[in-house]
DNA sequence: CGCATATTTGATAGATTTCAATTTATGTGG
DNA sequence: CCACATAAATTGAAATCTATCAAATATGCG
């Protein structure tokens, strides 16, 4: 199988968002690096730890994370198909954050300094990682006012809007999407104990809002989930392609 | 005055992590926009409006944050002399969140084309950014395992550790800086209520770990203030320049 | 089947918020 | 420079949300 077959989600998502050439299409699909299968539950980078090459995700999921001294962990993003967890460190070799598969998943190493060669040679592959890296801190900054100023289910709810949203941009169903994380995952995502986000989905299940079974999302009332977690997708920056940089 | 005044603690803190060419330099220097004094806990930007030009902080404090409808407000990030608070909208227009001056501030507003325009015609600009854009989204990764997994008093002292680095990179005294904050502010920032917070800060000082006085934070011992909060300065990526684009 | 992991439940403790009131600062116009 | 209005900080008490602990049940997997 070639490499560009990985490569096409990732290009995909860089074009959801950018403008780029028939020249630089084929320069990101020309990338390639080492295929990995990831089992469930898997550190697979440890903070701080300088990598030499960069993650994308080809299937599964796969989360960000911090960490305190006490063990108690913090995610900080979801990656799918198509994302790079740690694209960052491309451009600043130290910033790695902890990288966990939430499920068995595939990913391609791609040296840094491949993805660095390309990033230099076209100007719009640059533009357009730098464009990516700038929605994936919008999508930060959202989180921090999840976590930071709602309360326990809407913070679920507002997680599970963002995460339906996601997976349709990538051809999933929003309303009927796969999920694999464990409660204590979606504990770790949203600042709670896996106790009460136990009960908050509970809750959630009760009033029919949605239902999280068999790691499958079943969204009941889409308009009722996101007027309820003020979810507003505005901030994933999806509306169209973007380009500023000259064509040659 | 010439505009290069302004610009120069930009350009100092691009230098801080990013390799610049005199050319570059000269051009970040060349950047010039509206000169404002903002009044202080003025709301000058507001969500989603779209902006033509960025703005740079020249002197003050300013914040950047999210809103829940109910009017909640959270703080993601602070800046301040020489941060540029909406960089991002300079590549994705949309990615505006509301901006607050805290206190009486003064801010340079940079139509958004000419950065585009320096950064286009210079790499080693456009890596310059990049990296400036990576090395925020890196703060606000540890802002959400602030504010989602410790508790309120060492919310705080992260935070208050956080800004005493920052101000010590810009020539202040890590043990003995102005932070104009209120503590509504604060509270806004960490995720907590007002009254929590006034709370916590007491404790601190009962504690001898930080006392807060008349606007400015001192330090009273650092050793122990680090410790305590699992700060670690290392994701503010301040180690020494990089460069990876070819020097012309 | 049996072990390990994940989910669920109940009871209790604890942290944080809310409400309401008071005191203390801050700024502004006369 | 004072008086006033306003904003900020502080206090107390009660309510609420969330965490913790411990145990039971369910689920997945070799």
């Amino acid at each position: 199988m070639p490499q560009s077959r990985f490569l096409q989600p990732f290009l995909d998502k860089l074009m959801s968002r950018s403008i780029l050439t028939d020249k630089e299409q084929a320069a990101v699909l020309g990338l390639s690096g080492m295929h990995e299968h990831l089992p469930a539950h898997y550190d697979f980078v440890d903070r701080g730890e300088e990598q030499i090459s960069v993650c994308l995700v080809i299937d599964g999921l796969c989360a960000r994370m911090g960490q305190t001294i006490a063990g108690e962990r913090q995610i900080t993003a979801f990656h799918m198909s198509g994302d790079m967890p740690d694209l960052h460190s491309v451009m600043v070799p130290g910033a790695t954050s902890a990288l966990l598969a939430v499920c068995a998943s595939q990913i391609v190493r791609i040296p840094c300094h491949k993805l660095r060669a390309v990033a230099l040679e076209h100007p719009g592959i640059a533009e357009a990682l730098w464009r990516d890296t700038i929605c994936d801190a919008s999508i930060s900054a959202e989180w921090i006012v999840n976590v930071g100023r709602r309360d326990a289910v809407t913070r679920i709810v507002h997680l599970l809007c963002e995460m339906a949203v996601r997976r349709a941009r990538i051809g999933g169903n929003a309303f009927s999407f796969a999920f694999p994380c464990t409660q204590q995952n979606i504990a770790d995502a949203t600042g709670l104990s896996a106790v009460h986000t136990n009960r908050s989905i509970q809750m959630l299940r009760a009033r029919h809002f949605v239902e999280i079974k068999d790691k499958v999302v079943a969204v009941l009332d889409w308009k009722k989930l996101q007027e309820f977690a003020e979810f507003d997708s505005g901030y994933m920056h999806l509306h169209g392609p973007l380009r500023f940089s000259a064509v040659h």
